[in-house]
DNA sequence: GATGAATGAGCTTTCATTCAT
DNA sequence: TATGAATGAAAGCTCATTCAT
């Protein structure tokens, strides 16, 4: 008899379980990566039944997109973070890409979600109203690296924008092929990739407005 | 009498069908991705039962293999072509550049199954012999950008390697992104982003030597 | 155009090649064992296509059948070799049990064939008229054996017979049980059963007439 | 609320199925042979899909082991009861062996199922594991027979083992042979062979230690 | 809300057999 | 006769999902 319960502390609780399967998920996810990531491993990591786990998730693709949007919202944190600890423009954006690249870097499972889901190896990855969600959140992530750059070159928002993208580009190239092996085959080493670009990011920058 | 059919003959018959097969393969891949490229539907495709499909592959990874080998060639292929089109070194840089965006662009499964058959959704994809093989085959259709970088540049071996590795994640993180359909959440234009990094490329190369 | 060969000149032929698709499917089931017996093993040790094979013999179980059949000769030619080597009817009796168990043991397959072939794992064996083809052929293999035993104990046939079936018995019962590693497990050693039962079964016959 | 089952009943009445399962693979295996008992068939004489099959037992090969482990334990019950139910010892060792032979006449399968298993038509059935409890199993069962056999000949424990396995070799013989119908052809019947055999082991035993 | 049972569709792969050439 | 292409049925197994309790 739980009538005594108030409804908005029931809401609580809901979601403090629906977060425990999420961790679950995740943690599978990380172990036994995106092919041994099955509603029952999931559901086993998280205390539960197989069938529990669709009282809070109606469908596998959700769990995906929710690990995602967490994922997406660490990211920002940790650029924040990283952003916050630097006194310079030009390293405060030598921080965040590097945030960015160790972020990814450490989990590589979320790359792989990230382009799994968006790329739908299934036929329709999300509803389209999740997925404007993930890319607000992506967006948003993204922002403090903007306006780092406009600062730092001088630049429009707009002008800012396209730096960011660029530097993202480059950054996601380096993580894809880092992370299918191709850059140990063609011997280089990803790190060192990303710092050659932001010596030459940082040096047209700085070169710009004068 | 078997002397209606010479040998000859029906190898090329076997090859032609064995194409096909392939064909199909490819077919399916990019209309259902790489879920749905299973063997009774890349089979259907063909036009065979299931069963059929062995005698010319005797695994579904080997179809993989072979799919992502004339990948491979046909973009050394498309880069060699794109350099023998033109007089510059600035321009064969570029050109070659765009061949390889343009030849992902216009077949993103290719990607999608490098991706996939590199990262090993897959404990490990093929066996190492295939990968070597493949391996080789990806670096020689990176060797002619390689040495056109070298000349503009006027660039060691090795310094002109890191430049065109540093090229290419560009270019697979555009081809990435935009694949996903990030770029256009992020309102960038792929072609845009090429342009602008290969103008700052040439930029930077011109200016090393003097 | 081979409508100079004469027709017996022709079937000779076929029995020639019959008989070489017969030693392919002894050869491979020697090697493979039962489950890797399958036409194309067969007919590619014969130098044939899968096809061809079906032009010798309608079907996988008639091989089986011949194959059976041809180790029921042999393990009477090898009886009849080891009585006609020995001079004493205890001689002949233990040389011919003997070599029963040798023939076996050295081709466990024949064992594992007569075992499938009679009790079915599949529906229906083969035909009754194969059927009572390969008894009779089993029949004339033990009835050298019956002589002896009759001889040594002066017993008649029909009490000889009962003796030769109580002995192959308890032959079959040591390669059976050998053959699937039970006796090892027993510690036990299948010559010295066999030698034992050999013992005891002289000594009983000696004692008989007497 | 499950307050309505306690784990209890639950896992009472689990067992209950995976028997019900048991018995259904039991029964097809009767009806169809080795080769008829596919999951799927198993599965339908359960009353159930191919998939839920899966939940009891998590390969064929199980189910195969589990099998002859009761079909063991119910021999060696079935020895046991013979031995209690005699007050000679004579009596018992016939009885004992007159139990295996019923027991296996009245279900010919688990001795296919001891063959397949056992020797393996695929690879190796089971792991080692499992064999090793099998084996025991069968020892256990044989124990009690050459307790008997060591008291009536007075026979070391060494002796009464290999006695014990003579006789256990003659009773598969002819099992073996009954069962593929060789005995019917050969004219004999398999009671009197046993008869027979049990004759003349007891008087020997019986002569051997004045 | 949670369980555990069950489904059903699907997967890759194997193989005896057929048949036009 | 022989080939080689193809079939079609089947096998063992997995998994997201549903549903009565």
């Amino acid at each position: 008899m739980d009538g005594a319960m108030p409804a908005n502390r029931r809401e609580t609780n809901r979601k403090f379980r629906q977060d425990a399967v999420l961790a679950a998920a995740q943690q599978v996810f990380g172990e036994q990566g995106l092919e041994g990531a099955t509603m029952r491993a999931i559901a086993q990591a998280a205390g539960y039944t197989a069938g529990a786990v669709y009282s809070y998730y109606p469908t596998k693709e959700t769990i995906y997109a929710e690990i995602l949007a967490h994922s997406l919202a660490e990211l920002r944190t940790g650029i924040a973070a990283a952003i916050a600890a630097e006194k310079t423009d030009e390293g405060r954006l030598r921080a965040a890409i590097r945030a960015v690249y160790a972020f990814y870097r450490s989990r590589p499972q979320d790359l792989d979600l990230g382009l799994y889901v968006f790329q739908g190896l299934r036929p329709r990855g999300l509803g389209p109203e999740l997925d404007r969600q993930l890319n607000s959140r992506l967006i948003m992530a993204l922002q403090k690296i903007a306006g780092t750059i406009a600062r730092l070159g001088g630049l429009t928002p707009l002008a800012a924008h396209r730096e960011t993208v660029a530097a993202i580009c480059h950054l996601f190239g380096v993580l894809v092929l880092a992370g299918t092996g191709r850059l140990k085959i063609l011997d280089s080493d990803p790190e060192i990739l990303i710092d050659h670009y932001l010596d030459g990011l940082v040096a047209r920058l700085k070169r710009l407005p004068g």
